[in-house]
DNA sequence: CGCTCAATTGAGCATATGCTCAACTTGATG
DNA sequence: CATCAAGTTGAGCATATGCTCAATTGAGCG
């Protein structure tokens, strides 16, 4: 393969490595699969990334981070109502449930690897502080309610959760149809009936 | 290893790959750990059960469907809210989060998995179907409410897969407590604040 | 006793994995 | 041009996996 910079190869083996997580799982997805995807010899991976597991957690760190930053591109200048709901419809809307894929996994992996569960940790925090921001300011657009804001993002992130996790499974009956609607009952049980 | 008739050791095989797949997860499981478990050379294993895919499955199907019997044991005869609150608290109390562990990796793993996926399928439909029953008996003697059973068991019971998959990351902020908690919650803002 | 057949064995094959290491290539620098 | 460090290689080791199959064991039966 041809020469790059320290820094760009870094960066592009861990761009391979989501995409071969994405396909065949956390605990399936081998070194050999993303060497082989950029064309590099095995050495070189372990010349920037130590170990499997080293690398598995920064690229699951990358794709989270990835995707909460993007969310919040999404969700940037809506009304806290609006942003909530665009906010859910996001993450349903996720084509082939990408990233819902590599989210579930790595938190049911995080259980075995300790790297993954200081990744998970920390991205788990981020998502739920987004959410709980746009429930207190949701609160305050509409006067009145929202006693316990972290409370309530705690449910919905969990809710989000294991809906995804149902609709993952082959064959499932949970459908994003089903989940959107799910979901914005929820956020009418948790702000009152308003909207 | 002595002899055994052929139920007997079947069984005996399956016993042992739960507490296997528990201990390493499902994806690191193997036949070897199964077979050094019991003491028995590995064509024996392969004589039951034609590949590890299945008898993986088999294995999940027991686990899920013993979880199972073991809630509705453990509620018989309490009145509805109660038996939703012992419900919760039975899920929560799982020792070592044993139950939960296989049935969040079964979820995940069901993904790449026909065989799990259907045994998944099959098991959750009755979890939800539990528990919807237990919102209708709870809307009728609380006189009025309760809309839509069906899709507020849907919403405890992914309520409860999210909780679960949190506190299931090493070093979560998830406890216990804590989730008891969020589920008191949820199940009064289904069923109406009484109680 | 011998017969039969289900239960059981375990060496072994084909394949896969993480990681090492001595050697090679190449771009920049003086 | 020569030098040198950084980038890169890939054969190979130790280990692990699912599964096969020819051979062995033993309980029950006539």
């Amino acid at each position: 393969m041809a020469r790059m910079s320290g820094a760009d190869r870094r960066q592009q083996i861990v761009a391979a490595a989501i995409e071969i997580i994405l396909q065949r799982g956390l605990a399936q997805a081998a070194t050999r699969d993303v060497t082989r995807a950029i064309g590099v010899g095995s050495g070189l991976l372990h010349h920037y990334f130590p170990s499997w597991a080293e690398l598995r957690a920064e690229a699951v760190r990358q794709a989270a981070w990835q995707e909460i930053d993007a969310v919040k591109a999404a969700i940037a200048g809506l009304p806290a109502r609006a942003a909530m709901q665009r906010l859910a419809d996001w993450m349903i809307d996720d084509e082939d449930m990408r990233h819902w894929r590599l989210w579930l996994n790595a938190q049911d992996e995080a259980h075995r690897d300790p790297l993954l569960a200081e990744v998970m940790n920390a991205a788990m925090l981020a998502w739920r502080g987004l959410i709980a921001e746009l429930l207190r300011e949701a609160g305050e657009e509409t006067g009145g309610g929202l006693a316990d804001a972290d409370a309530a993002a705690w449910r919905l992130a969990a809710l989000m959760d294991g809906l995804a996790g149902a609709m993952l499974v082959r064959d499932s009956v949970m459908t994003p149809q089903i989940a959107r609607d799910l979901i914005g009952m929820q956020l009418r049980l948790e702000c009152g009936s308003s909207a």
